[in-house]
DNA sequence: GGCAGATTGTGAAAAACTTAACGACTATCT
DNA sequence: AGATAGTCGTTAAGTTTTTCACAATCTGCC
């Protein structure tokens, strides 16, 4: 939106929800003021990096106070843009694509899935967590102009073809997590979740990083 | 295990189950000899960083050539320990803990989920996926010694007491799913998965990062 | 056997990210 | 009022990761 806006390092942008999900959670804990090392020990990220984070956006908080929990939640609402909806699609109703559905990601969150979509037709019809689940065929006219952003948990032999569908329906984004890499435009942006990486790589870090006293955690 | 491997760098780390996956695959097609530039369109990880990972563990390839399926195959079950297999027990038999236990993480793997655990009686004593699920209060009974690895998926008011146990029965790592940012001794290895702020993340990107032609993609 | 073309492995540079350190300031206690 | 104990924002330094670019070297073919 801003110019400014793409001077934010990634790696900020990505804990920006972490962020305002503990911000969140004092304000209603009825706190008034929180100090760059107390957030630091809550979401386990170092205070010198959570002050640098937050100096992005300009004087957040007052030498020798720390942050005014309330200005920081209203800060962040905005900045997060959390006060319009984002439509959200989920492709794929089975094992993974049903936890989600039961999963109310509108909690702390912006988003919302609006549809489901599957191709077995004892799927289709029903509703899963309050959202219908959609055939498959229909996937253009419902999603044309109307979503933002869709979760890929098709199987993967699927993965690729339902994207190119996605793509030429206009979502924007896809947050993939069948284990194909798949193929987009590069105007769309793909954020792979690969479960089956993070467990493998969690087991390589064991055997191979065993940590000392004094080490780091990882993310 | 090697002094050795402590010089791979994390990210690095990160990438080789990425890796061993992909010349599995065309291992399995019968593919004789591969390219770092072919291997970078598949795995969408840019060819140099390619030949930069595989370097850190000596040459591998041939110039000129490029490196042949069946030793990089060889190569990496060895390097990822692809012979021996990790248990991992599962902690919270709800809609994502379901969902895993549903997924064969044995495919491609070396981890086997060896036990689930709930405090729900209505689940205890069943089996989902080929895998038994026992009472929490068992918790400690079998995991003792026997169990390398954690799935955390409860709810997060119970994350940390239950953390808390794993440790005490001798985890070395964990999958954290909550959202809750789990405290732990220092030897103990947490990786976080939060499925909100990935979504949450996916859509910041989208409004504030507009992607541009040639701009990379984000893993 | 020799040459054209392909591809690696890596030094060096750049980019991205994290952390340490400290001056400037606040709040509070005595 | 002055002393004390924080705390931020930021400069600078350190670390990690990615990328460029090319000499070295191998392949495959004639
Ligand atoms: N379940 C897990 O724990 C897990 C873990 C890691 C990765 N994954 C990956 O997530 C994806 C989904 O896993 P799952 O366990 O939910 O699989 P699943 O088989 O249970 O679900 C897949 C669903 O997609 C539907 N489907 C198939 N082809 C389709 C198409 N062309 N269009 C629309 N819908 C279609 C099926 O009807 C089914 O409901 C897979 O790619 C899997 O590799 C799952
Ligand atoms: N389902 C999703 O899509 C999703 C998405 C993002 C995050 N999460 C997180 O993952 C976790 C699990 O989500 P879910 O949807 O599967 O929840 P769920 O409520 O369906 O499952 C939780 C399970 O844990 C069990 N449980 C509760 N307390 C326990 C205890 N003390 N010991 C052992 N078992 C206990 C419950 O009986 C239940 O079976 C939550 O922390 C949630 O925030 C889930």
């Amino acid at each position: 939106m801003d110019i400014e806006q793409h001077k934010i390092p990634q790696a900020t942008a990505k804990r920006l929800p972490l962020y305002y999900r503990f911000i969140n959670n004092l304000h209603s804990q009825g706190k008034l003021r929180v100090s760059s090392k107390e957030l630091s020990e809550a979401v386990k990220v170092d205070s010198a990096t959570i002050r640098r984070d937050f100096s992005y956006f300009g004087a957040l908080g007052k030498k020798g106070y720390g942050y005014n929990v309330e200005y920081l939640l209203s800060f962040f609402r905005k900045t997060l843009d959390q006060d319009e909806i984002t439509k959200v699609a989920l492709i794929g109703v089975g094992n993974l694509g049903t936890a989600f559905l039961h999963y109310n990601f509108m909690k702390n969150n912006n988003t919302k899935i609006e549809y489901a979509f599957d191709s077995n037709p004892e799927k289709v019809g029903t509703e899963i967590g309050g959202v219908p689940v959609k055939h498959i065929d229909k996937l253009e006219d419902i999603v044309k102009g109307d979503i933002t952003a869709a979760i890929l948990t098709v199987p993967s032999a699927a993965a690729q073809g339902i994207t190119d569908r996605l793509v030429h329906s206009g979502v924007s984004g896809i947050l993939n997590f069948t284990p194909a890499r798949i193929t987009v435009p590069e105007h769309i942006r793909v954020h792979h979740i690969d479960l089956s990486i993070e467990l493998q790589a969690l087991v390589y870090f064991l055997k191979h990083y065993p940590l000392e006293a004094g080490e780091e955690q990882e993310e």
